[in-house]
DNA sequence: AGGACTTATTGTAATAAATACAAAATCTAT
DNA sequence: ATAGATTTTGTATTTATTACAATAAGTCCT
């Protein structure tokens, strides 16, 4: 299309689009990663598995959306999502220029109990390493979000979202590993905790273990936001 | 909006809506970092600075957009943009509902000669200490794009874009203090640059300065890229 | 009660990276 | 030749990372 042709265009023309949100959750139970997927009960893609999303309302504001959308189709509720991506190619959608902006979060997956509604025939946690085909763009987007998901993790503290309330170092440890699909020392792993200050370790002990329990500890939010802020003030190259 | 209402409104009503691109490009001299503006001929926000942006036609794809855009408005041709993130609050455009996905770039100022076509009625370079008011959320996008790109430049050799192709190391530290309003020790700093292989060292020197001049180097993009393919491989926390 | 078992927790020694300086080298200009 | 400026290398100190060993503290079983 040359510039020329701009002015051809009526301004109305242009609004003809639409946009939708995909939510990527990731839910975690201490054990594996997975990914909340719905069965699409209506075309295009009818029967495919696919990332719940929707067409955003003509005066909703995207995040607002990526909460109601995730409500309607999973019954989930006040998930709080971080955009990840924008997915904009012009035959995404069989049924018009859609682009969608893809928005992410990570869940206890033991504590939620996601079933379907509106056109969701199904809700169904699939392990991130073992999803199906999935309608539209979705692999491409969920792939892109897990990424996300894994720098995020390097910089705050996702396990909070995820963990109980009182928690082991090891369980802490355990996060990581499986999120990076890695083995960590667990002496070193520890040293690194000592300076961790938002790490409160509680007086109470693990119950109900066949060995030696370990200490308990609360995240505490507090001195983790005024951390927060003075790494960002110092913050270096 | 309660979830009966979805079904109320027809398809069509979702149709429109129109996105925008939004380009912030940031220039580089040696001296000082600099984003590029537009004076807005049109309404709204008529005679105000703004990013060059424009609404994305129906059947064109985000990141050719954002090429096409810059290029209508500045007349700057093949910069090659990277995604930043989508604004999208219900009242952002006064003209209906218009989302807008943000790009950016950083380009060699000195060699460009943006001018202003189309319905810019200027191009200026400003400061990124020191910019004007903006239309519409500009400023919101502008400082996001701004730590965007600092994010960039500790992963990525973003100076290659923007240093001559024969460069000192003192220019190269000289980049990231100016991005990063920090300095840095001389010494540390080379030897950081020492097991960067690529960084090739030339056998040219420095000419007409008063002063012991430089060894020149080369940015290697083929070692460069096999570095970082191995990296990726064995990425870790 | 006592030993086997399991995991938690601390410690240590070796290596590597970051930091703060200082010294030496190499060009120009006078 | 010498002063001036900046490049370049080096060194000693501190701080972080790594790999691994030793000890501690519970449960389980006999």
């Amino acid at each position: 299309m040359s510039q020329q042709d701009l002015y051809s265009i009526p301004i109305d023309d242009f609004f003809k689009s639409a946009f939708s949100v995909d939510c990527v959750i990731f839910g975690y139970d201490g054990k594996s990663l997975d990914v909340l997927l719905i069965k699409r009960g209506t075309e295009p893609f009818k029967d495919f598995w696919a990332l719940p999303g929707d067409l955003v309302y003509p005066a909703e504001d995207l995040d607002v959306s990526a909460n109601r959308v995730l409500h309607d189709l999973t019954s989930l509720d006040d998930i709080p999502v971080t955009q990840v991506h924008t997915f904009g190619k012009v035959n995404r959608h069989p049924l018009g220029r859609v682009i969608t902006i893809a928005y992410t979060a990570i869940v206890e997956k033991s504590h939620l109990n996601p079933h379907p509604a509106s056109w969701a025939e199904a809700t169904e946690w699939h392990p991130v390493g073992d999803v199906p085909k999935l309608a539209f763009d979705h692999e491409e987007i969920l792939g892109n979000a897990l990424l996300h998901l894994k720098n995020l993790a390097k910089a705050e503290p996702l396990w909070a979202n995820v963990l109980p309330k009182k928690f082991t170092l090891t369980q802490l440890q355990e996060f990581y590993e499986i999120l990076f699909e890695k083995k960590f020392d667990k002496g070193n792993f520890r040293k690194k905790t000592r300076d961790m200050h938002f790490l409160q370790k509680l007086s109470e002990l693990q119950k109900n273990v066949n060995h030696r329990p370990s200490a308990l500890y609360e995240f505490d939010e507090q001195v983790y936001l005024e951390q927060k802020n003075v790494q960002d003030l110092l913050f270096d190259l």
